[in-house]
RNA sequence: GGGCCGUUAGCUCAGGUGGCAGAGCACCGGAUUUUUAAUCCGGGGGUCGGAGGUUCAAAUCCUCCACGGCCCA
């Protein structure tokens, strides 16, 4: 990229500073306080002698006295620096080549302004980092999305939104980890690099690993590891697990993104509603101390018990015809009559899923746990105990999204292969998403596996809901956006 | 994959029907010792996303391409 005008500006400037015996990268520099914690709690602060350092932010030029302010990592204060308090040759230092983007370290007393505003009364400086660039405009900011997404770096000095999403996306892990180790859980990594992809239906991307001579897969999902987990004794394992799926971009997927899965012996899907509803409750409780949040300007109550509804009834009432596969013909007309037309040429599996999403799911707002899929669709979960056809599943929707998919595991290793080669004849028949068959897997069920009860938790979506965030890309901190070639 | 919209100074944006490329902030020079989008005076800065075409003349009209956004499938 070229520079502009300002980058040879500043560069001179670098040049004099080195001159003066001044080193533009110094080491180190002993902070007393953050910036936050001054604003926060001025009491603690006022009339005390600290040292901060910041991002130059703005300057406001007086002639013999300065008004700058300096940004934090999560705040910005205000600095007052007097000509007749640092001397004639600092205060022309400042003047002559201080930029708004450098680093600066201050000490001095903490007060306030004549017009109240929190503000260090600088007794000497330091520049701790030249900036060659120019920033954002200080009003209007960063605001071209693609520049936000390309250039982050600068996205996050510029709005403070942005940093603060990653923040609190932090705080959520944190509570999440807290409520499943309390419950007495093992967080356990599994690989991401497999030789056999699995646990999901998705299109893999593909790796190659020069010292096994193998081809490797990227994760789709790391169910099938956690699994092999029970199998081998544990009884109570998660994983945040970054899962990789080759496929499109939108608002809410994303082809790199995080899925927490757990899995618990001994239980079954009933178990894992009111374990779903406890940590969301105490998640709330703990990063936003309440039971409501408000989403694209609209609350969103997670009061419990959730609602629930079940998946084959709701799509029966929404198209008036029975869901079952040897009614498939009348489904898709009456899907079709609906608008619903992207589903003419999709295999049963795909046609159900995609009209459930589209005539239901689109519109659960409030948390609501939708019950018992049919099996096509669920090659991973145990027969539902009493309804033929179906299997015993839920899945969490929140704002249309669905955040939440777990079952009562399949560890019947006979079953699980006739859903393997279900999946190979959906394969077969072009669905590139469908599963292989994972024989290791198969081998660790036949050895065998406890009853087990499973869920999965779109960490990102999750995320999205609690910051209020539009778009996956701003709960991720460096979204891909295709190269420019310039 | 389809439709619509966008791309102009470092940033945020103006530039009806084609006629010398603009503003605010930022930057440079000057004034200013309590401002906070500080203020006042003066100045520099552009391959108008790229390529081609129409025209005496294109940021503006046409075609193709790139990147992005929104909606739909």
């Amino acid at each position: 990229m070229e520079k502009p005008e300002e980058y040879f500006v500043r560069m001179k400037k670098l040049e004099e500073i080195k001159k003066n015996g001044v080193n533009p990268y110094p080491y180190s520099f002993e902070t007393s306080a953050r910036i936050e914690s001054i604003k926060d709690k001025y009491e603690d602060f006022e009339n005390k002698d600290v040292a901060v350092a910041g991002r130059v932010k703005a300057v406001r030029d007086f002639g013999k006295a300065l008004f700058v302010d300096l940004l934090g990592e999560k705040n910005w204060i205000q600095i007052y620096i007097k000509k007749d308090v640092v001397g004639e040759d600092k205060f022309n230092f400042f003047k002559k080549y201080i930029d708004i983007g450098d680093i600066i370290g201050v000490k001095g007393k903490v007060m306030k302004s004549k017009k109240g505003e929190i503000t260090i009364f600088v007794q000497e400086f330091s520049l701790l980092t030249k900036s060659l660039l120019p920033l954002p405009e200080k009003y209007h900011g960063l605001r071209d999305k693609e520049k936000r997404y390309r250039q982050r770096y600068l996205d996050f000095i510029m709005n403070e939104k942005s940093k603060e999403i990653l923040i609190k996306r932090r705080d959520i892990l944190d509570a999440i980890r807290e409520f499943l180790n309390r419950e007495g859980f093992i967080e356990i990594e599994t690989p991401v690099l497999q030789p056999i992809y699995g646990g999901a239906t998705a299109r893999p991307f593909t790796t190659y690993a020069n010292a096994l001579d193998t081809k490797l897969f990227l994760r789709i999902s790391n169910e099938l590891y956690l699994k092999r987990l029970i199998v081998g004794g544990f009884e109570k394992v998660y994983e945040f697990s970054k899962d990789f799926r080759n496929e499109g971009i939108d608002k809410v997927h994303y082809p790199e993104f995080t899925l927490l899965e757990g899995y618990i012996a001994y239980k079954d899907y009933f178990f894992l509603m009111e374990l779903m509803e406890r940590l969301f409750e105490f998640m709330l409780d703990k990063v936003f101390n309440k039971k409501e949040i408000e989403f694209n300007g609209k609350r969103i109550s997670f009061k419990r018990p959730y609602k629930k509804i079940y998946f084959t009834d709701a799509l029966k009432e929404a198209l008036d015809t029975r869901i079952s596969k040897d009614n498939e013909k009348e489904i898709r007309e009456k899907g079709i009559a609906k608008g619903i037309h992207e589903i003419k040429d999709l295999p049963y599996h795909k046609m159900i899923d995609k009209l459930f999403d589209e005539l239901i799911a689109k519109d659960l707002w409030d948390p609501t746990f939708v019950l018992d899929h049919p099996v096509e669709i669920s090659p991973l979960a145990k027969l539902h105990r009493e309804k033929q056809g179906l299997t015993e599943r839920f899945e969490i929707f929140i704002a249309g999204m669905e955040v939440v998919n777990a079952f009562s595991e399949l560890n019947d290793p006979i079953d699980q292969r006739k859903r393997f080669e279900e999946q190979v004849k959906y394969k077969k028949a072009g669905d590139e998403e469908a599963h292989v068959i994972d024989e290791d897997f198969l081998t660790a069920l036949e050895i065998g596996m406890p009853p087990t009860a499973g869920f999965g938790i779109g960490v990102d979506r999750l995320c999205m809901l609690l910051c209020d965030a539009e778009n996956i890309r701003d709960v991720i901190s460096f979204p891909q956006l295709r190269p420019k070639t310039e």
